[in-house]
Formats: C-alpha cells, structure tokens, sequence
DNA sequence: TCTGAAGGCGCC
DNA sequence: AAAGGGCGCCTTCAGA
C-alpha cells in the first residue's frame, strides 16, 4: 500500500493507492508525525511517496518519527528518465518539465551545520518546496512512475533499484540526524602533535608547519617564499636548479634535492589543516557528532556525493577521532575487492567468480596462473576497469583478458558502446548519460582535431566502461544498506533509532554501525547476512560471494 | 572585489 | 612507480 503525500498551499493531502495504482482514499491529516506513525503501527509496509526525502524527512525524525518505507520521487525520477529500460514509457517520452529542474537541482544548497536542514515542513523559503506547492503534480507524477516501471520489460529490476534508491535516500537522512559519534579532543590532540598547538591568531602557522617553512625557504635560499603558491614554488625551484613541471607530490617524489623532503612534509600537514583542521571541526562537529550532508544519487553512476564535510573523503590521518560513545562500539565492515566481484558476476564469468571464492580475488586471480603477484593481479583488474591503455597496468591487462575472457569481454563492449555514443546500463537499469563523444569521421577536420575527437570518443568509453561497474557496486552497496537497516530495526524492537544499533557511516564499499557493545556480534552477523541479501537481490542465485572484512573497534582508526 | 578555472590532493 | 574511472574541497590566480 502506498500512501502520497504532498502539500496544497497550506494543507498536507495525503492520497491512499493501491499497488495497481489506483486512489482508494484520502485520510484527513492534522499532525503528519502522529499520522505517519499512527499508519505504521497499523501497516508497516506502507510505503510513503513523497517528492523529495531530503525535504521531509529530517523533521519527522525531530518529532522521533522513522520511516519503514519510501519512494523518494526526485531521485526515482531521474532514474527513469533515463533507464533504457523504460525509453517507451509516456514518462520518458515527456518534454522536460518541473521534475526534471528538481532532479538536476538535487539540493545543492549549502547546509549549516548548525541547524536541521527544514525546520518545518512548511518553510516556504525551501526552493524544493516552492516547486513542490506551485508546480509539482505529486500523486500524478507517482502514477507516471507507477507507469513506466509496469510497462518495462525489466519491471522487476526497476522495482528493485528504485526501492534500494529510495532506502538510500532514508539513511542518508538519518544518518546524518545519528551523526557519526566524533571526540574534538582526540581530533584536537591529533592536530597538536602533528602541526603544535592551535595558533591564538587566524592566520598565523602552527609551529610546525612553521618550522617546515623556515626549512623549505632556508633549503632553496628564498627567504620570503609562500609554499602553498604553485607558481612561486616552481620558480624557486627552479631557481635552485630543480627541473619541475609542477609541484605534484608525486613528480617531487622523483627528485633528489634536500628541499623535497620538507616540502612533502609541508604539503601533507598543510593539506591536513586546511582540509580538516580545526576550522572544519569548528564547522562540522557539533556536541560530538559529526553531521555530513551525504547526497544519494549525487554522482552519474549512482554513488553517493556530499555537499559539505566531505564525508566521503575522510583522511585516514584523522580517523582516529572517531569514537564511539562510553558502553558503544563500532561494527566496521567493508566489502572486499568489490568492483571486481561485480564484474565478474555481471558477465557471468565462472572463471573470475571461482578466483574470488576462496576470500581474496586477487590470490585467486594469481593461483589461476594469469599474472605473478597479487600486485600485479589488482593492478591488471584496475586497468580493465578504468580502461588502462600503459604503463604497467596497460601491459598486464591482455594476461587478464586471456584468462577471463567473458569478464572483459563485457567492460571492453561498454568502452565501445561508449566511444560509439552508446547508452550503457547498469545491471539494475540505471543508464549513462547520453555520450555526446561518438568519434565522427569528418573530411573537413584536420588531423589534429580529428585526433582530438578520437581522443574524447576513447575518454567517452573509459566512462561508460566504469560506469557499469562502478554503478552496479553503488546499487548493491545501497541493497547491501538497506538490508543492513531492516535487520537491524528488527533486532532492536521498536527501540528508538540512536538508543539501538544504527548505521552512521558510509563510504561506497564500507559501512559503519555504532551499537551498545553487547548487541557487537549480533550486528556483525546482520551486515555479513545482509552482504549475502544484496547479492541475491542484484544477481539471483549465482554463486558469487561478496566476502566482508568486518571489526568491533572503539574508534574507526582501529578497524584496519 | 567578486567569480570561475585550474592546481592539487583527500577518498573509493 | 603512476597510466586509466568517479567525486568534493581548499587554495591560488587570472580576468571581469
């Protein structure tokens, strides 16, 4: 049963369909809290349709109401819209319109930490909900999705993608109203003992940054130089007789001078403090929480994006600030060797779904006899997935290619497509933009642009290569997800969502769950069951087996 | 003085 | 060691 929610000027309507698609109520609607969890007690299973989660989820979470179900229609929308599965459907064939301005708009607005995102469900000065008053057709909208996805002949997949998109979408939002359990003391003492003391005044160095400076400037004779200047480096290095092109950590790393080491120093420290240094933890942490603003859907392929924090791209420098609360523990579990196992069950390739069945692909891969070292087998499988053409990783990938054949059969058929400006899928139906690439043969090019064309035609297929692994991982991480959040509001009883075990980090093939300790092992199990769940979800029954390396730490930095 | 591109680097 | 996919964020720097 679903149940549509939308607002009309200033009244909430909520409209009763059945799984047909056709109205069969309209309940009145005073308070939406009680509504929703008066509904709920009743029937579970209802799943709520609404335009846009980010909008009004996180003020039912304020009033200590969760959702067991959703369809989040923005993010469902542009799903279909684009899916080839569903290029028939009166959906896709539409011109574009209000719910294609959302989609693309996503919510891109800066969030202040500080405060929820929508105070109240009727703030009007939210842009989504603007569009969503004047312009938004909610229930007719649903029934288009409703729609396109029964007219499919991949109805079954869609369903399933849309749903895991949409279980995104709610842990997304309650994942950020947890927060991830953060010590600004252990974060503190972290910045203190690699760049000294926080400075009293903004703008000044910390002393060991400072002292990094003064040795840099003293190794290249240049008193007055600011090494975070790319161009002023360049010069005095150049100065000092170093050839450099550019100031890239890795290209300095080649060089033999006294300056390099240093200056690495110095780049990684003052990377350190401007990235996640104590002005981000004055920003971002608040009462030991820290509250990123995770985007579902943000990215082409499916994964997830932040729009502030930069969750996903936590140093494993500072990790360490991670702590679970006095009595918790973190259950840490990430998915081994992931992108490789799911090509591998995409194409169906016995051979590399064997390798991987022992725990590690990679040894598999060298026990098949195809390469030599576990670091060339994970260098060669990179090279198949993002389209290496040299170096090491290029002259190793036709090895991989003879030992399985099926497995690159199907990324070199995606790079094609690509290059051909060719729609590729997912294998749950979420498709790739359309190429705008193709290589075209045109007499009155010149060479040179002819080679240029070429060039973004080969760059067009390193994308939809990618794009169909990476989108599958993102779809089974977001099953794997969503299985995780059902075991575990069913071990915990009804218990409210941050007094129980609940999922508070995501990184596209890892997870993190804060629980009371003695609940640990039982979660552990869960996200291990629930790793089995999604493969089954995505793949049926074929015997791949996506293995977990899972601990039960008291602070992130300790999972590894 | 503001804005957008580019350099660089963190994560997967 | 560093070619190949996807991002976000901070900084510098050039141009309006």
């Amino acid at each position: 049963m679903y149940l549509v929610l939308a607002t009309s000027g200033r009244t909430l309507t909520a409209t009763r369909v059945d799984a047909a698609g056709a109205v069969v109520g309209e309940p009145a609607v005073e308070n939406l809290a009680a509504f929703v969890a008066q509904t709920q007690a009743a029937q579970p299973d209802t799943r709520w349709v609404w335009h846009d989660t980010a909008a009004w989820y996180p003020s039912l979470l304020e009033a200590r109401v969760r959702v067991n179900r959703c369809f989040d229609l923005r993010l469902c929308h542009a799903i279909l819209r684009n899916s080839v599965f569903t290029r028939e459907s009166t959906l896709a064939r539409a011109r574009a319109g209000s719910w294609d301005a959302l989609a693309q708009a996503g919510h891109a607005a800066p969030v202040d930490p500080l405060r929820p995102q929508h105070s109240t469900l009727f703030d009007f000065d939210d842009d989504a909900q603007k569009v969503a008053d004047g312009e938004l057709d909610v229930l007719a909208e649903f029934l288009r999705q409703l729609d396109a996805v029964a007219t499919s002949r991949e109805a079954g997949r869609l369903q399933r993608l849309l749903s895991a998109e949409s279980a995104g979408a709610l842990i997304a939002a309650e994942m950020r109203f947890a927060g991830l359990p953060w010590s600004a003391q252990a974060h503190d003492e972290i910045l203190t003992e690699m760049l000294g003391p926080r400075p009293s005044v903004d703008g000044e160095r910390p002393a060991k940054l400072q002292a990094l400076v003064d040795e840099v400037r003293l190794r290249l004779d240049s008193p007055r130089l600011a090494p975070e200047s790319p161009a002023e480096l360049l010069r005095a290095l150049s100065v000092a007789g170093i050839q450099a092109t550019t100031t890239r950590s890795w290209e300095l790393k080649q060089l033999k001078h006294p300056v390099i080491a240093p200056l690495l120093e110095f780049k990684k420290l003052q990377r350190l403090m401007t990235a996640n240094g104590w002005s981000w933890l004055d920003s971002w942490v608040v009462d030991g929480r820290f509250r990123p603003d995770y985007v579902p859907g943000g990215v082409v392929t499916g994964r997830w994006a932040t729009s502030g924090g930069g969750a996903l791209q936590l140093p494993h420098l500072i990790r360490g600030a991670v702590r679970a609360d006095p009595g918790w523990k973190f259950v840490v579990a990430d998915a081994s060797q992931l992108e490789p196992r799911i090509l591998a069950a995409m194409a169906g390739d016995r051979g590399m779904v064997a390798a991987g069945a022992s725990g590690d692909l990679y040894e598999g891969i060298v026990a098949s006899g195809a390469v030599d070292t576990r670091a060339h087998a994970k260098l060669a499988m990179l090279g198949a997935m993002y389209g290496a053409t040299s170096g090491e990783s290029g002259r190793l990938m036709p090895r991989l290619a003879r030992a399985y054949p099926q497995a690159i059969a199907l990324v070199e058929q995606a790079a094609r497509a690509g290059e051909r400006g060719e729609v590729v899928s997912t294998q749950l139906g979420r498709s790739s933009p359309p190429g705008k690439h193709a290589a075209a043969y045109d007499d009155s090019q010149s060479p040179a642009q002819r080679a240029a064309s070429q060039e973004r035609g080969r760059s067009w297929g390193r994308f939809t290569r990618n794009f169909i692994v990476q989108g599958t991982a993102a779809e089974w991480a977001l099953c794997w997800m969503a299985s995780i959040r059902n075991r575990l509001s069913q071990l915990s009883d009804n218990a409210w969502l941050t007094d129980a075990p609940h999922l508070v980090f995501f990184l596209h093939d890892e997870v993190v769950v804060h629980a009371p300790a003695e609940l640990a092992d039982s979660v552990a199990e869960h996200v291990t069951a629930a790793a089995a769940d999604a493969g089954r979800l995505i793949f049926g029954d074929i015997p791949v087996t996506f293995p977990l390396t899972t601990a039960i730490v008291d602070r992130y930095d300790h999972a590894k």
